[in-house]
DNA sequence: TTCTTGACCTAGAGTTACTCAAGGCCGGTA
DNA sequence: TACCGGCCTTGAGTAACTCTAGGTCAAGAA
């Protein structure tokens, strides 16, 4: 498929993904007769799941090393597993600072009220 | 209090502080004899809330505008309560974004399970 | 067949939100 | 008096997009 559908599946824009794939976060990406990129069901997976990463705080770099290893084989999946279930841990930490927040925003609101009274 | 003392108490780094009351984030900021910014407790708690509403993803401008209100005195606590209340609905998106993330790699690590065996 | 439209392409500039570095001042201690 | 740490400002650097300009190409309308 084009790169527009595969943005609209992925959650991820044309622009980015062409910057992703420019970066090398994105392997085989093929090209049709016309040179335009044609994008593959795995490739669009392997999109979606760069766009869940990112949108929970996974730095590019950790994308990129993550990328490198799935280019390198199989034999690099204990690798990829350690990178994912680091990031598994920092979802956890970014679900402590969301409750954190709350609390403030709530302690914050309530002090509004009282001075709207 | 220093500033290095304001940066360990709210969470943001001394730049970072800088910055922000450069960029009109930090009302009612003081300067001693010396020059130097000295912070109040007041200016260390609104330092400590735009630590954790950055931490949650709040834009810049929606902090800016935050600031311009609290300067303009106690008339604008409904519109400053609005930003706050739409902020806790990010909060609220967040967490299911977090939750869906979570589901994805589960899902990734089992494939590299099963690839281990 | 020519014209137009729309999706795509690349290269490069612009933006956001920091973060770091250089060079300078100032108050306190050895 | 010489040094030191912490502060200051200004300006450059960085990350991760995001947008713009200028160009190609295929398909449908006139």
């Amino acid at each position: 498929m084009r790169i527009s559908e595969a943005a609209a599946r992925s959650g991820l824009n044309v622009d980015t993904i062409r910057y992703y794939e420019a970066e090398g976060l994105v392997p085989n990406v093929m090209r049709g007769s016309d040179g335009q990129r044609r994008f593959s069901p795995e490739n669009v997976d392997w999109l979606t799941l760069l766009f869940w990463l990112r949108e929970t705080g996974m730095p590019m770099k950790v994308m990129q090393r993550f990328a490198a290893l799935y280019a390198q084989g199989d034999e690099t999946i204990p690798d990829r597993k350690d990178i994912l279930l680091d990031h598994s841990r920092l979802l956890a930490k970014r679900r402590d600072d969301l409750d954190r927040c709350d609390e403030i925003l709530a302690r914050k609101l309530e002090i509004y009220e009282e001075y709207l009274w």
